[in-house]
DNA sequence: AATGAATGAGACTTCATTCAT
DNA sequence: TATGAATGAAGTCTCATTCAT
């Protein structure tokens, strides 16, 4: 569907917003990168708007992706949570550019459309973690339960602001370990047992 | 020290970046926005960076004395917790602009500078968190103490994923009520009474 | 002579002309609107500019036709210039698209050689009718005869301004009427009885 | 009102419509003209449109002060439609480039606001003209008059044709002399003494 | 006969900043 | 203290056209 030039207009803008911020995201910068003129890019893509709708539409995918395939009801919710959180760990370990783009919606300000699928994508997120959090406090029939919704932004708060500090320090530390300790403490502190209130 | 002129340039700034981003944030719309000529911005900051530095400056500045101000040894640790996220709290709700600015190194990319200052004040707020939850974690005896920065990370984080989600639903909660339930609920199942990990 | 493809890039041509102007000229409208590649253009005309000179042939061609028709002896003069007309407007009236182009000598700047045949055109009309004109003169030996050239303009001028009239107003009224009304008033005011100048 | 830039711009853009047509009105043929860098155009206009726009203004107003001017009820209308015709000529003498901007509605597709402004003048004149016209009917008795806008059309048709004429022979005729005989003859045979129909 | 990919030239416009006044 | 005028660099995008396939 995305030919070899799309993808890699895509990869190269995803790489330049990473590294030089939605202000380093030029036609200029993203022709020089791939080597092609600017006008070429406008063969591949109508606007430069539409390179970053496309690029919102392929995270949205991967993650719906992503979902669907770990949500195997054979696992206990807190396994389920335990692997989305790894699964996302991992993508953004191996393509840290991804991080950047898909945690930036402060970087599209006027974009009134692509604000709109980042919030979508978040939305997806946090619906499906709260029917997790629930199947598992509905189990353990204890009375303080916290509300869901600021478990949640709890799991992606923090999620997101270990990522920012990997990044900031350079990748200098293993992010999908100590990712996955902070999911796993969250969950053990605030799902499963959680202190009386 | 800041003249008026250059206080209502920095309040006009601040605005800008609020409402319309880095993006929008540009010396005319700067001098629209206070009723000057362009060149007149120029009278009272060297350039435009020097503008955003001043701000970072003021920012920074401000967290200290919250810390001078609330680090009474006569509270205990988790109160001095509590009333110092509770301050910044009040802060953001009574001039919402600041936390968009305050939390949006993605957006000052290339500033390395900036970037800097913001890393600094970030520093700052861990560091004096690190040793209040170590305080608490001394009193309180157990041997399933969680480590200071994934706590550092989880308050940090949380919060300011709730300030996100107070802009982007337009200032529609309560942003102190919900932020002070939120650092309690972090404070009592992570710090004071950890669940066995 | 000219291939069916050619054809269909003529009326193409011209019909983005009378819609959108000559700036809505442009290869890539044309090779949308029948559905071709950009490059798919150039294997039946060799230029932009040609296709313009192939329509312009093609009009010269044309009103030349009309003329050799229309030019029966065994007619009064002013029966052939009330024919000519009508045909015109007949033709107008069945492609409106037609009548854009051919008036728009304002359109075609800088293109001298297009310029060159949109006269060509125009004064062929001009002499033939200055013939008739001065033919009818002849014939009712009046002493207060007005100069054929004025006449012309006249009846050209007016034309015109109808048929511009028509276009702006979405063709809501019966140009071949109220063209052969004009052309009527015309030829009985000034050319068969002027009245004392 | 306007600053001796804006004039100047306005002259130069003026002048770049009437030799090289709306396709060589760009900024930066007006910027070489006037010597002044492309973006220095912009602190004297908001847009290139605004500058079209400014000009259609100027000529609407100018229009409206010789009506205003031209309108003695002391003269008689067949005087008063005179002395219109021929002002418009003076004008068009003095400054050739007039004739080709007004005259060029054809030029300003896609620009509704602009077409929308030449038509009001369009209006204006033929509204005028129809009093007049309907003055002089009335005056004379007779009962062969001719639909004043089919006389409209013939007036501001030819004269229009006669321009154009004048133009494309790189005015070697006197516009003012020719223009007012034509003037003189439509009203003689078409107002005030039509033939029978 | 047709096209996918490409491009140099150039379109309009905005940017932060400077200079003379 | 302020501004009107200016600008080089850069922004996104469109143009007619070419070339290899």
């Amino acid at each position: 569907m995305l030919s070899a030039r799309q993808q890699q207009i895509l990869e190269a803008s995803i790489e330049l917003i990473d590294k030089h911020g939605i202000q380093g995201f030029t036609i200029k910068n993203l022709s020089k990168k791939i080597q092609i003129s600017e006008p070429g890019i406008y063969r591949h893509f109508e606007s430069k708007f539409d390179i970053l709708d496309t690029i919102m539409d392929i995270f949205k995918q991967r993650i719906q992706d992503y979902h669907k395939f770990l949500n195997d009801p054979n696992n206990k919710p807190e396994v389920r949570i335990r692997n989305f959180f790894d699964t996302v760990l991992k993508a953004f370990c191996k393509n840290p550019a991804f991080a950047s783009v898909i945690f930036s919606e402060e970087i599209f300000q006027n974009e009134e459309k692509i604000i709109q699928k980042i919030r979508e994508i978040q939305e997806m997120n946090a619906g499906i973690m709260r029917e997790l959090i629930l199947e598992i406090q509905a189990g353990n029939g204890q009375h303080n339960n916290i509300d869901p919704d600021l478990i949640n932004s709890v799991l992606f708060g923090s999620v997101r602001f270990l990522v920012r500090q990997w990044k900031a320090n350079k990748y200098d530390f293993d992010l999908r370990a100590k990712g996955n300790e902070l999911i796993g403490v969250i969950t053990n502190t605030m799902i499963i047992r959680p202190a009386n209130q």
